[in-house]
RNA sequence: GCCGCAGUAGCUCAGGGGUAGAGCAGCGCAUUCGUAAUGCGCGGGUCGGGGGUUCAAUUCCCUCCUGCGGCACCA
């Protein structure tokens, strides 16, 4: 309950989705948008996933969904070739290649892949055509029955009696409704000695599946439940040419390049070690960016009318049992208790999971009146929770993090132009950090909430209200809100093209009655305050890991660690770059950022090293002292672009940079 | 948490039943240099923890921990 704001989700890659096996609505099905998540995403969806748009898209006029759904087909006919004891589960297209679930006596590994491979390869020699056969369903089963192939059994008994493989909640609400009378008929496909439920369609024959590559193994359940036992699911790319598979591993290794893990460590930001998995150790340049994000969020905050707050670490467990935490997610919280081994105190204490529940507490201190709303209750929370350990991934998905969290407490009345400001702000944020690709998703109510259907309308048009009025379009997720309100999810797109879902806005009747909140109204009368939850960041671990990965490293200037490296040539412009620096440093930079942040290298190496190392720590501006500089009272600008700006004085290198702190993400990448 | 894989020097990685090796980094010495790597030398490892097999384990087996790729989770 109490949805705080923060935890920045991952927008859940669509699970299985069934598609190709009979189910009619599998494009739809593939259109909705996904279920989001929290904290966590280190892959989250293109964009077209959610806007309802493309599916995969064609390349060099090949249908590459169709061509990677008939390569699924090879790949289980390869195995079911070598592993005739195999049973398959499903096997779809997906935005780079395609998959298949599959079940074997003992789990394929990756060593069984490359046989596997080369077993397809021949298939493909072989352009095997691909050829349709429509059969009762009856038939088909028994079929499936007596060939062992219990999963596909398990499939068409779902087509037979709802017309759909789809699973609920995972995929188009609406396809149960419209197709709730099942299906009497099926279509098999053959190729060769294989046969596969499916729907189709497919390219001709197995020679024409272009260029492909299996590309891993990893265990899937079946229909995505947990309850359910888990398959081998063996992923593979494939493109229209072997040069669109290479670029597409080119990408891949690209992309690996940025991985915050990877840059973090050698940036010298922060570590993570064994003993307290999933929390950040924040070296002294990892927490100058914090900070410095920290710095520009409280200025924000400030201007936007929120007051900051911090509330306890530690509450007892009986708080936590009032606010419902206890009930819900103590299988997620950290617990401590006090004393010396073997005579500890009774109480049991937690640590907290979220913020929300402390600043309720803030409200509630004296009497409230209704001059005091809105109250903008700001918090950079650190918040605990005991993530499963196969969710955690660097510091994108951690145990322990920070949230840019915030709770206004207003009337119903005031939602809209709190919505509004709120999203104004947002953007604001967003854009000074270089992300200006924004989506904004509207979840609404739940079939489970609560709440009479009266606030329900008056909360989900004041939010949609807000977010219109502050020039935002929003898409519509419908079903996916908070069971306590609505809420606005917002979605930045990053360099390449990935979407991270950071920021929230979500309306809460619940947690203020629950915590007894409550003002004096102009009536006179107690009344009830509503509550949002908010957050832009979603957390600082993983913005900082977002921002990393989107600028694979080369933070603007405004927030990198070290904006400036001294370069003396040789040891006798040491003393003069010095005094370089400590002008540097107590110079006056915008946005009350103070001085630049900057060091000198004094090791006895080459200046061409000096460059170098300068140049793979990403530091935006290199000044270069020499005999000519020192003589001059100047320094010679070389920026991490390569380019060389030439001598300049002090001052001028100063307002240069104080130009570009100024202008934060908006200033184009420097030439 | 589940499936699969991995853990060797600070980092990246090679090796393999007889107590380990490279590059980079570090340290020392020389060099004082004009925009992405100066040269020479030196040091550095309980081969993730525990247990087992063996004359002998970093290597083989079991187990735990941590990480990686997915799945599930994500208030």
């Amino acid at each position: 309950m109490g949805g705080a704001a923060g935890r920045g989700r991952r927008l859940a890659a669509r699970k299985v989705r069934f598609s190709g096996h009979g189910d009619r609505h599998s494009a739809a099905a593939r259109r909705r948008p996904a279920p989001l998540a929290l904290q966590g995403c280190r892959r989250a969806l293109n964009f077209a996933d959610f806007r309802l748009a493309k599916g995969i898209p064609r390349m060099n006029g090949v249908d590459l969904e169709r061509m990677r759904h008939s390569c699924a087909h090879v790949l289980a006919a390869a195995v079911m070739k070598l592993h005739p004891q195999a049973k398959l589960g499903v096997g779809p297209a997906i935005a780079d290649g395609f998959y298949y679930d599959i079940h074997t006596p003992t789990p394929l590994t990756s060593e069984d892949l490359p046989a596997i491979e080369a077993e397809m390869r021949r298939i493909r020699e072989r352009k095997l055509p691909f050829v349709r056969e429509d059969v009762p369903i009856e038939a088909a089963a028994a079929h499936m029955q007596a060939t062992g192939q219990d999963y596909k059994v398990e499939l068409l008994e779902m087509l037979r009696t709802r017309g759909s493989t789809a699973a609920k909640g995972l995929d188009d609400p609406n396809l149960f409704d419209n197709a709730a009378q099942g299906v009497a008929s099926v279509s098999f496909y053959g190729l060769g000695d294989f046969k596969d439920l499916c729907r189709g369609p497919h390219v001709e024959h197995s020679g024409q599946v272009g260029a492909f590559k299996l590309m891993r193994v990893a265990g899937a359940y079946w229909r995505g439940d947990n309850r359910n036992p888990q398959l081998t699911r063996v992923y593979g790319t494939c493109w229209a040419n072997e040069a669109d598979l290479k670029a597409h591993l080119f990408r891949l290794e690209e992309a690996e390049k940025r991985d915050h893990r990877k840059l973090g460590t050698a940036m010298g930001l922060f570590h993570i070690q064994e003993e307290a998995p999933g929390t950040v150790f924040w070296h002294p340049k990892g927490w100058s960016l914090f900070r410095a994000i920290e710095r520009y969020m409280r200025a924000k905050l400030e201007d936007g009318g929120y007051v900051e707050v911090k509330t306890p670490q530690l509450v007892d467990r009986v708080f936590w049992e009032k606010s419902g935490h206890w009930e819900n997610y103590r299988d997620a919280m950290f617990v401590a208790k006090p004393g010396k081994e073997g005579e500890e105190e009774d109480r049991l204490y937690a640590i907290k999971p979220m913020n929300c529940p402390g600043a309720v507490q803030i409200f509630r201190q004296g009497q409230r009146s209704y001059k005091d709303l809105p109250l903008r209750l700001a918090e950079f929370g650190a918040c605990h929770r005991y993530e499963p350990s196969g969710a955690l991934h660097g510091i994108m998905r951690v145990r322990a993090f920070t949230q840019d969290d915030a709770h206004i407490f207003c009337t119903e009345d005031q939602i809209p132009d709190e919505s509004r400001k709120f999203c104004d702000l947002l953007r604001d944020i967003y854009k000074d950090f270089g992300f200006a690709d924004l989506l904004v998703k509207f979840s609404d109510r739940p079939e489970k909430r609560a709440g009479e259907d009266a606030i329900w309308d008056k909360a989900e048009n004041a939010l949609e209200k807000g977010a219109q009025a502050a020039g935002l379009t929003t898409l519509r997720n419908p079903g996916e809100g908070a069971f306590y309100g609505p809420k606005l999810e917002f979605v930045l797109r990053d360099a390449i093209g990935r979407d991270w879902q950071c920021g929230t806005l979500q309306v809460d009747f619940v947690l203020p009655e629950r915590l007894d909140a409550s003002y004096i109204g102009e009536d006179g009368a107690k009344h009830r305050p509503v509550m949002l939850h908010r957050a832009i960041l979603g957390s600082f671990e993983r913005f900082i890991g977002i921002l990393i990965e989107n600028y694979a490293g080369r933070l603007p200037t405004w927030l990198s660690p070290i904006q400036a490296r001294l370069v003396p040539i040789a040891d006798r412009h040491v003393e003069f770059a010095k005094d370089v620096a400590k002008r540097l440093a107590r110079a006056q930079l915008p946005h009350g950022e103070g001085g630049v942040r900057v060091d000198i290298d004094d090791s006895t190496e080459r200046m061409q090293k000096k460059i170098r190392n300068a140049q793979l720590e990403q530091i935006p501006y290199m000044l270069v002292i020499g005999d000519k500089e020192a003589e001059a009272g100047k320094v010679a600008v070389r920026l991490r672009s390569g380019k060389d700006l030439g001598a300049m004085t002090v001052d001028e290198a100063i307002a240069r940079i104080a130009q570009e702190v100024d202008a934060r993400a908006d200033l184009p990448a420097p030439a």
